[in-house]
DNA sequence: AGGTTATTCAACCAAATGGGTGAACATTCG
DNA sequence: CGAATGTTCACCCATTTGGTTGAATAACCT
């Protein structure tokens, strides 16, 4: 699997969550469960189109699932992709320590040869 | 404290880490520890002002920090903002899980009435 | 002082984003 | 069938974004 799709598809979802709308939606999805997208709307000071569409991208984030039940949709949230984020900053705080760690190394043997 | 300049500064956060060139930078900055802004504008095949001003994101972010030496500026990441990510996605699966725990116990009184 | 180096500022440009409106498309209801 | 409902599609618009180039600023080096 090609880096550049995960690191594209890393920066979809962030890029989903770094709306504040899209991250209230979630949290509605999330401490509701799956709603309408009308019901969803209902509770934003914005057109259902507006809403729509924010939809879309946590959609295309892989963030929220549609289940579509006659003319109504369902929308539910999915928080797997959050893993990726969560490997994302996990790798990127153990390089920070393994460098840490190197650089402790260093120290001390400056010191072994100080004294 | 406002929740707003909050949700504002993890969305800045958020944003920041949203661009594939920036995560990149944080990384590099991250392995090898502070480096200079031509330095690090040199591995990338871009203008050195928009690397420039990719780190003025970052700087914005609170995910990198600025020492002026001279006419040099060091620049070092600061991994602490992403705390405030972690703890968004925290949060929201915990409220995942609550919401479980008692979809859950609405399933078992069903059961009770049932058997 | 004068020239080179490191970096930002300012202006510009194309593309993406977040929003709105009206039409189109399905589906359900009477 | 015809009307109402739920949702998306197609445009349009202003702002932001990521990039460019050229000038300005600041500091170092003869």
């Amino acid at each position: 699997m090609g880096e550049h799709s995960q690191e594209h598809r890393l920066s979809e979802i962030l890029k989903a969550v770094s709306d504040q709308t899209r991250r209230s939606l979630l949290t509605t999805l999330v401490q509701e469960g799956p709603l309408r997208v009308t019901e969803l709307a209902g509770r934003y000071d914005m057109s259902l189109n507006a809403v729509s569409k924010h939809i879309k991208v946590l959609e295309a984030a892989g963030l929220v699932t549609r289940k579509t039940l006659g003319r109504v949709h369902l929308i539910e949230a999915d928080l797997d992709p959050v893993h990726a984020v969560d490997d994302w900053f996990g790798q990127l705080r153990s390089i920070w320590e393994l460098r840490l760690e190197r650089l402790g190394e260093l120290l001390e043997e400056g010191n072994d040869r100080d004294e």
